[in-house]
DNA sequence: AAGTAACCGTTACCTTAAGTAACACTTATT
DNA sequence: AATAAGTGTTACTTAAGGTAACGGTTACTT
């Protein structure tokens, strides 16, 4: 009997899961080649032609348009917390843990500035909200924040409620202040960096004060806030 | 002789000044609606439809689509400036002065989400950066927050190179946490406000905190210093 | 060895939405 | 009366996303 299809495990089947995530993977460094040369506007014909196929061939592999910048957000989303994760996690002063991060992540968009403006600015118009990488990526982010910044308030005795805001605000902060130094690149990393650790450490120390809790930012934090397993990033359940 | 046409004032060409305008602002109160009803992604058509003209007259008073949006987002410029103008220019004790920008800002957003969110969201792929009237309204705010900051610190003796890059952070801060807000309003409009006041004020009295100024945030600033003529939004040139 | 499930790949087409051409009518100024 | 502005229409062109239909290759299954 020829039941062979139904439901059985084909090693056929099987075969090519691994070639296709290559392939998925090929076509998004093609996609990112091509937005390199003819800026974020690039058309499926012109992508496929930097691949080295036809446009149909793009199609097995994604959806859509949108599926195929999706796969390239994600490219960018792991770059980034490829480099943000780290920076989190390390151990040292306040203050120099917090330049850390931030120099992170500007780091990452200096060094990817076409790919960083075409994932953040093409951001989808057809496409749900929950599946834009952006968005996605700062919900992330700034829940992680979120939760470290809710712990040290209550580590502290303090009202946590502004925990999520405040993250989100950082978020947006580092963001926005990182986009304007993109554009015009006026002043080098490093000073930005610093001006930007030096702003929110005021913030947080200002929240602190305001519960008499005084921290000096050069001194690593005592009792081991600030390294703990919450702090790395939160995984978010994706599909 | 019919030398009429050649540079000559004739009042048939000034005739229609004033209803250009007018037929123009009645398009974008139409692509609003039109927005409203079938969401961001309406087409010419719809709109059209919507104004009760046919394709080819909105293509007569806009260039073309983005024209069209572009009109709509400073339509959106304007309202957003009109009530932050007085915000800034507000006086009072400084904390309070800070928590009604970031409440007017708060205020515009929350009346017209879609016409937000359409905005904002939907900045144009085709338009060159300058054109988008996002990055015009945030760089035009940042410009005026980073002269006010700068003349604030210099009254201070203290160095104002932080000025600009403060100003693109607090700008990113509020509309970061306003987008995250305006999502999901799991908090009322006021709680942010003071939320969002709160570490704003924290990172401006840390800043002069370490320079050795100590200002009571519950008391108007002296010397008139945050209400001169520069706190003005500053005009931008446009054509 | 024959069949087949997965892929590779192409050309030529469909569809949608932006934008335009060509045409006819209205109104107040010259 | 001529004309410069505007009103408006239908029917078209164009560009880009996306698909149909076709034929070939490889290696697992029977």
């Amino acid at each position: 009997m020829a039941r062979t299809v139904k439901g059985g495990s084909d090693a056929r089947r099987e075969r090519w899961k691994g070639h296709r995530e290559a392939r998925r993977a090929e076509f998004v460094e093609a996609t990112i080649r091509a937005v390199a040369k003819h800026g974020p506007d690039v058309g499926m014909d012109e992508i496929a032609l930097e691949a080295g196929v036809s446009k149909p061939v793009l199609y097995r592999h994604f959806a859509d348009k949108s599926d195929l910048y999706l796969a390239v957000g994600r490219r960018g989303t792991d770059m980034l917390m490829d480099r943000l994760g780290p920076a989190i996690e390390q151990d040292g002063p306040i203050r120099d843990r917090i330049r850390g991060i931030v120099d992170a992540y500007l780091r990452v968009i200096e060094e990817n500035p076409n790919l960083y403006r075409f994932v953040v600015r093409g951001s989808f118009t057809d496409r749900p909200v929950e599946q834009d990488v952006v968005t996605e990526d700062k919900a992330l982010i700034a829940a992680t924040l979120a939760r470290l910044l809710g712990d040290y308030l209550r580590a502290f005795d303090m009202d946590s409620g502004g925990a999520e805001p405040w993250a989100h605000a950082l978020v947006g902060m580092v963001q926005n202040a990182g986009d304007w130094w993109l554009d015009r690149q006026s002043m080098s990393r490093q000073s930005l960096s610093e001006y930007l650790a030096t702003i929110i450490w005021h913030a947080i120390d200002g929240l602190l004060r305001s519960a008499d809790v005084h921290v000096d930012p050069d001194q690593p934090l005592p009792g081991g806030l600030f390294t703990e397993p919450t702090l790395r990033l939160i995984n978010s359940e994706e599909a």
